[in-house]
DNA sequence: GGCTGAGCTGAGAGTTTGCTGAGGGTGACG
DNA sequence: CGTCACCCTCAGCAAACTCTCAGCTCAGCC
């Protein structure tokens, strides 16, 4: 097993977000510290020293903002991902540099896994990092956003595109409807998992109507994106 | 990983700035190195030999071009970038060394990186490098400010100049509207993303109402620029 | 072979996103 | 002082997308 992917700090005041982000953090292969205010988040990184901050903008003692820059008060570069509210998206503008990101609530996992993965890439300079995913013929892209199957480009829907992804990364394993909800779906989403059944058939027309099939339906279980065996 | 383009030192008070500059010339392939002061920078450049400075003009404790003569003091030729306020565009006329350049605050990571890109190529007396991007029968040409489609010249505005350059470098890149806005436009734009897809909308109809159409719309994704595949 | 329930999919309502024409403000220039 | 190019905003329209639902299919089980 390799070392961690990077050393993360989570910073949010809602119980329920900080542990489903750290845990699916953690997950993912990120060592996860966690603060609940924005007093306690200077002090942890200034004793862990983490390579990234997920903040949240609302916080009840400091303005997220405000904390990024006592986080960064010691000239250290240290990349943020925000996390705010729909509305508030002009704030952002304002406090944002370059090489932050930011991501609004309410989130899917993967949308602020894929920011935090970004945000590392660009601040590490790294360049030729792979950005391909390929099972069998199947191949998506993530720097131009393509999907091609049998040597044709496909077009997809953002949620189709995001539901793929998942897949992807994650090909060979199973994954159960619920887990599909828990990743690509945003994390208020109250609806039932049979979107997750739309979705795949969706997914099915446009990427999965060749030989050989990828996309496989356990029944009772869940799904699983794999190539045919041998 | 293929090594940098070149070493570059930052030199400017205001955090938020120097953050903005190291991370992005960071992705843009260079060495980065950041000073806050003038002291510092001569300090730090003493050691570390960088091949070009981005250099404030209002420090804290020396004045930039103090800075830059000191930076030369050993005789050594070293270009410097300004960034210098709007209105003491009259100062740097005088202080301008051969080779050097400078660019007015608040200024569009577009535009800074097209400096330093010119000054480098200048410095280097690197004629072979090209100064010209071209995508299907798209072509800008940076040394004349040109642009050609379908052997026909198109007269462009400033900023439609510069996202299309944007788009041209990143081509087969997605691009979000964010991104767009915080390389073309100004860092202190307060306005939201609507411009963007004004501009491309005039873009789409100066260089890209004939076949084939080069400027892709990702709903929900951004934009992408790119030749047709097959 | 028939029953049962999980899964599939076409249709459609409601929402979101993007495109573009119109227009006001600003600064450069004569 | 008037004109012009340019920048930005806004609102109405069009298209794409998301999600729900209901009827259907089919695998698994008796």
């Amino acid at each position: 097993m390799r070392s961690p992917e990077a050393r993360l700090l989570i910073v949010d005041d809602e119980p329920n977000i900080r542990e489903l982000l750290s845990a699916s953090l953690r997950y993912a292969g990120f060592e996860v510290l966690a603060a609940a205010d924005g007093q306690e988040a200077v002090q942890v990184a200034e004793r862990v020293r983490p390579d990234l901050v997920v903040l949240d903008v609302m916080l009840p003692d400091l303005d997220g903002f405000t904390v990024a820059e006592q986080l960064r008060a010691s000239g250290r570069r240290l990349p943020v991902v925000f996390l705010t509210a729909r509305d508030g998206v002009d704030d952002k503008v304002a406090g944002l540099g370059l090489g932050d990101d930011y991501v609004t609530k309410p989130f899917s996992l993967e949308e602020v896994l894929a920011r935090i993965r970004a945000v590392l890439r660009r601040t590490r300079g790294d360049l030729e990092s792979p950005t391909r995913l390929q099972v069998a013929d199947l191949m998506l892209d993530e720097e131009a956003h393509e999907v091609w199957r049998d040597g044709r480009i496909v077009r997809l829907s953002p949620t189709e595109f995001k539901l793929l992804h998942y897949f992807m990364t994650n090909s060979g394993r199973v994954l159960s409807k619920t887990q599909i909800l828990d990743h690509v779906w945003n994390y208020d989403f109250g609806g039932d998992a049979g979107v997750v059944e739309s979705y795949v058939s969706y997914l099915r027309r446009k990427i999965d109507n060749v030989e050989p099939r990828l996309i496989h339906t356990l029944r009772g279980v869940g799904y699983v994106l794999r190539a045919p065996r041998r």
